[in-house]
Formats: structure tokens, sequence, C-alpha cells
DNA sequence: GTCTCGTGCTGAAAGGTTTTAGCACTGGCG
DNA sequence: CGCCAGTGCTAAAACCTTTCAGCACGAGAC
């Protein structure tokens, strides 16, 4: 059916609520063109029961209707253009074809918008609708949006966040589906990941690959980030990727710069300060592309030009890293695909504990040239 | 009350779903532990009728009940942690204290997903939960996004787009509200538009004002978007703020660079154009600040600075403006506000059709220099 | 003593769906 | 003929809320 072919017919209002919709004129008569049709009028339409109608319309197996009821219902509930109240449904069901998706900030935010993407594309596939609440980081927020959804009747609920951290979640009905994206949670039994480890191992091969084992420096060295899971639980194994790959190539960086916070001017007061140092660097590992941009920035007024004197590589896959020139490479963070799974495992009829990580693909752009 | 206190307590199914949710085993007894509390519980509990309950609860004027049975009511309820059933009261109100967002791609990419913050904020604010369903820009989507809203009786709904264009929306039920942000269609008689006219004025001015009359270029002039209501119903009125401003002063541009995807590539590549000309350019005005961005780089490889040699100033306030050495003055796209207000429209109890302008502030940064 | 009115409360219907239990009929078998 | 099984269909309950209509009772007016 097309929904445009509903319109107000008459402006009244009963019970304090418009109630008139109804059929454009259209080539079917004897319709009550004043409230959205039920499942009585259909039957009343077909000539049947309402029980034959909801039996034919939601195909029940084992319930034996002639085929001729069949055609008559649908007939009739095409011709009234039919749709189920969702509402009544629910009441009935208890559920109701809806999702909630509670994350810290990662709908209003442009970072990691894609998973939501993800979350809406697969919601969409299996019919169902996704109900969006951002908490801004404030327990009490939290706390407002899972009784909002809980009263709401949601069927699953899908928690997100931007840094992909320890969340504390209140305990949850234990009926109650969920599944944590980019975050984890001891009440939650089920998350989505990045492969992290992976990932650093696959930027740090890839400059050494390239001949800069002897000239590597690291921007954006966080030990306290690494330390603690309220931060991210993740970055610690992107360090250790990065550090099993050093290892493997029995590789010690010629610098490495510790800072907490990974934006431009951390990226670009940093490498200033490895340039200034003087130390021999041909490559640099920025910890992600906001860190690599900047580091641009501060190689550019030194008069050293990307890939030519120096090679970067990054992680995260930022709108900026392809606005860059060169273009960076640069291992993406696949918010859309982790999106994706997230809602395939909420919405699968059985249970998938555990953690499950989403390759982080290497996006191999211009930004490092292989020496000699 | 707060969520985390329900659990479920039996794994018992009935009738084909869970139903065991309770108390967590606290000071009250006599409270039936195996499902959610309804109205009929706390009526008993009470030693009331549902009637009376439902009254004092919602409490509607003009009940007169006892102070003692209001206090009986209040302390059943608190009791037995009663939530009322979202499902059973949309049944009977029609209406279920939800609106849903239906954009091509506004939450789904990183551009504006500003506005979605503003919306959510005011929605929370009215205790009103969001819908979301993103089109991608297919018809069909669009009808089954539109379709599913109003079949879960939504109370209203927003329309949101990417760019500012004319929209193609089906008839909508006519008692169905509804509001466009940074979209217009001749369907939603209320729209919330950013005020390019203004902004056209106000950048140009700025430049102007700092003495760049003499040198002035426009990056990213697009008759066919200014022209088509479907690319866009604004960038005409932003090149009428423009050439206003220009008029005014009683100048004219030393170059016109006209393209019609305002991508980085695009700006760097006028821009070089622009250099290799020998046009005497002094400041840039920029369609965006992606395409300022790229007329940056243009720039810096000419071994032109920014301002030093060539001012810049541009449209958005994009992430990438504040990452910009120097940082990019720019006339702010005003997301989060046109959602606030969209949404501010929507629940407001009176219509508002027409136009409603939000007005994009200048973010003043340092990339226009003063000519002596 | 009857009527009227105000007070405090309640029964029952309505909203639209799903599902259980079961009715009425036919045909085949013993 | 009686019984059983199968076929085609339906009545009614249940889900939980809101609200209309109205009951019972006591006080005051006439």
């Amino acid at each position: 059916m097309s929904v445009s072919r509903w319109v107000r017919v008459t402006t009244g209002v009963a019970n304090g609520r418009p109630t008139a919709y109804g059929l454009l004129s259209g080539p079917h008569e004897g319709v009550d063109v004043t409230k959205r049709p039920t499942l009585a009028d259909v039957a009343a339409r077909a000539g049947l029961s309402k029980t034959a109608v909801s039996l034919v319309l939601n195909d029940r197996p084992g319930s034996r209707l002639s085929a001729d009821a069949v055609a008559r219902i649908h007939e009739a509930a095409r011709e009234l253009n039919y749709r189920p109240n969702a509402a009544a449904r629910s009441l009935r069901l208890g559920r109701t074809g809806t999702v909630g998706f509670i994350s810290d900030e990662v709908t209003i935010t442009r970072f990691a918008s894609a998973m939501i993407r993800g979350l809406l594309d697969i919601a969409d596939e299996q019919e169902t609708g996704v109900l969006i609440a951002e908490t801004g980081n404030h327990p009490k927020q939290l706390a407002k949006a899972l009784e909002f959804m809980v009263d709401r009747q949601v069927d699953g609920l899908v928690f997100g966040a931007l840094t992909a951290r320890l969340l504390e979640l209140p305990t949850l009905p234990e009926s109650m589906r969920a599944v944590t994206v980019n975050c984890v949670s001891p009440t939650v039994p089920t998350a989505v990941l990045p492969s992290e480890e992976q990932a650093g191992y696959a930027v740090t091969r890839q400059l050494l690959d390239a001949g800069h084992g002897a000239g590597l420096a690291i921007i954006g060295n966080a030990p306290v980030a690494q330390s603690d899971p309220h931060i991210s639980v993740t970055i610690d194994r992107r360090f250790n990727g990065i550090h099993r790959a050093l290892l493997e190539a029995g590789v010690t960086p010629v610098a490495v710069e510790e800072f907490e916070i990974w934006e431009p001017w951390h990226g670009y007061d940093a490498t200033k300060r490895v340039l200034e140092s003087g130390a021999p660097v041909t490559g640099l590992i920025c910890l992600n592309d906001r860190v690599a941009f900047g580091a641009q920035q501060a190689l550019t007024e030194r008069g050293l030009r990307v890939p030519d004197d120096v090679s970067i590589a990054s992680f995260d896959d930022d709108e900026i890293a392809s606005y860059m020139r060169p273009a960076l490479t640069t291992a993406r963070l696949p918010y859309e695909e982790m999106g994706r799974q997230a809602m395939e495992l909420l919405l699968r009829p059985e249970d998938s504990p555990g953690e499950h990580l989403v390759e982080m693909p290497l996006q191999v752009r211009e930004s490092i040239r292989p020496l000699g």
C-alpha cells in the first residue's frame, strides 16, 4: 500500500482525538471513510470472522481456511487498505518490532554516525524500527532513556559509545536482549568491538615493510588511556599490536611522543618537538587521523613533504584522511560494519554472547613512500 | 523509579512470550512478583478501583477523590513500582508520545548530525521519543518509512535533508503534524531553513570591510544548483546575499570559478586556475569549508600564505574549518539550532506554518587579514 | 417528608489485536 | 446406525488503559 492514499476526510474530533482517516475516494464503494479500517472492518467486508482475517493475514500455519476465504480476505484487506494497529498488536503480543539505541553521543556528533547507518540498515531489512536516545554521558539521562525504552517494551537494546570504553549500565530486565557496540559493560554479555590489535600490527608493518624501521616515531602514546578501561578498552590493544610488530622486527622507535588527547594541535605540537629534537625520523605512526593532520602541518611548516621526506600511517579513516594531500594511509574504524553486526546479533533469535571483533581494514593511500 | 530494579524472576514463558518481571526482593511484601504490575494491581493494593487509580495517577482535574485515597494510590504505585503500559495507553489514546524523524541521510552521515542533537534535546525535554529512519533518497524507502511511522501512530513527523532542497513527499494524513528541516515540501507548510541570504551578505562584507574589494574571487559559483530547487532552495539565497553586498559596495570580483560539487579537490583545482590566470586576488569567498580547505592547499603549494597573502572566508563551519591553520572564518550552518526549532514547532500545540529562518552566525577566526 | 445537589467513588465499555477452545458439518469406517 | 476424524470456521477472552455514565449517601432546601 501507499501511505499517500490516506487522507483526513472530516476534521471531526472524537474523544478529544482525531480519528477521521479514510481512503481517498477510490474505486471501492461501501467502505467506511471516517476512520482507519480495523480487522473487524475487513472481516465484515469479507463476510468472515476477525479470527479468520487475523489467521490469514498473519498466515499462521495450521489454520485451514478455504482458498476462497483466503482470497476474499486478501481482497477485502487490499480494498480497505487495511494496516494493523501497532499499539493493539503490541498490547497483545508484548513486543513492538522496535529496538532502542542508547549511546553517549554517537548520533549527535559526527564521528561515529556511520554506526547508525549500519544499525538502521539491518533494522530496516528486518522491518524493525529504531528508537534513539543520547545520554551525553549523564547517568541520569541514561536511566531516563532506559526507562523510556523499557516502558515502550522495545524488543532489544543497543548501547553505543563514541570511544570504546567500559560502560556503567544499570542491571537490565533479564529478558531484555542487549548488545554493546564500541563499548563493553559487565551487564551485557554480547559486545561488538573493532579489531584494534590487528590494526596496530597492520599499520606498523606497513611502515616497516616500506623500510622505515630505522626512523620510526610514535605520535600519541597514551599511557593513561591505555590503562583505564573507562577511557578505552581497545587503545591498549592498538598499542599491543604496534609493539608486537616492532618486537617481531627488532625495531625501537627513534621517538615516542606522549599525550592523551588526540586532536590536530596536539599532533602538531608533538611532531614539532620531534623535529626540533633532531631525531632521524622518516616514518610517523600517528595514533589517529587528526593527529596525523596536525603532524603534517608541522612537517609542512618545516619544509618537509609527505611522503617524500616523511611517511605517515594512522588510524580511524576520519573524513580528514581523504581530504589531506597526499591522502592518508590509515586503518579504518569500521563503525558501519560494527553497527550492522550489532543489529544482526540483537535480532538473531539465539544468543551469541562474547566479544565480536570487526576487522579494521587498512586503507592504503599515498602517505607512505618505500625507502631505497 | 529506576529501571534497574526490574529483573526477571522466573524464566517462565506464557503464551509464547516471557512475562515474568517483578521487583527485586525488596521491602514490600505481598506483591505479585511474576509480572509487571498493572493498574489493576495498584488498585487492588490501594483498595480502590482502577478508575480511581487512573484518575489520580494522571491527576485529572475535576476528579474528586479524598486526600486519603490519593495518598494510598500514590503509595501503592510506588511500592509496586508501577509504570503504565505504553501500548495500552497508545491504543486507548491514539497517540504515542513519539515522533518520527525521516531524512535522506542526516543521521547516517557526519555532516548534519548536529540536527539530531537539537531534535533529541527538545524531544527529551518534552518526554517524547524519536523514531528514526533514513531513506538514502530512495522514494521506496521513503514510502516504507512513512508507512512505518504512520502505522506506529507517531504524534508528528520531522523531515530532514542533508542539503536544503525541495523534497517530493507523498500527501500525509491531514491530521499528521509535520515540519521540514533544511528542506521544503509543498505538502508540509512548516519549514525550518538556514538564513542563507544574511550569511552570504555577512561573509562578503567581512572581506569587503577588511579592504579586499579590489581582489575578490568567488570559488564555487554554481549556476545549476542555484536554479534547481531539487538540488537546493537556499544556495540561491546565499548568492543573493553575496551579490547584494558586492552591489552595495560597487565591487566586481576579479575571478569567479564555477563548479557545482563543492569538495576539497574542486576547490584546489579552481584556486589553482585562478592563480595561474594571474588575477590579482587577495580575498577568496569559498562556497563551503571543504572548498576553502582545497583552496588553501593550492595556495600553500604556490608558496602563498593565509591570511598574509590571501584571505579566505567561507560557509558551513565544518569540522575542518577549526582544524585548518589558520582557523577559518566561516558562516556556521546552524544544524543543532534548526533541529531544536523544528522539534519545538512540531510539539507546540498551535500550528506555525511558514518558513522559519535560523541565523547563520559568522565564526570569525584568523583567515582574514585587514589590508593596510 | 420529599427533592435536589454535591461528594466520593466505581462498573463497564471501548480501543484493535491474537489465540484458545470449540462448534457444526461431512465422509468414512465398523 | 453410531462413532470418529477431519474440515472450515467462529465466539470470546485477554492484553491494559482511559473515560462515560451513574450509584450511594448525606446535607440542606422547601
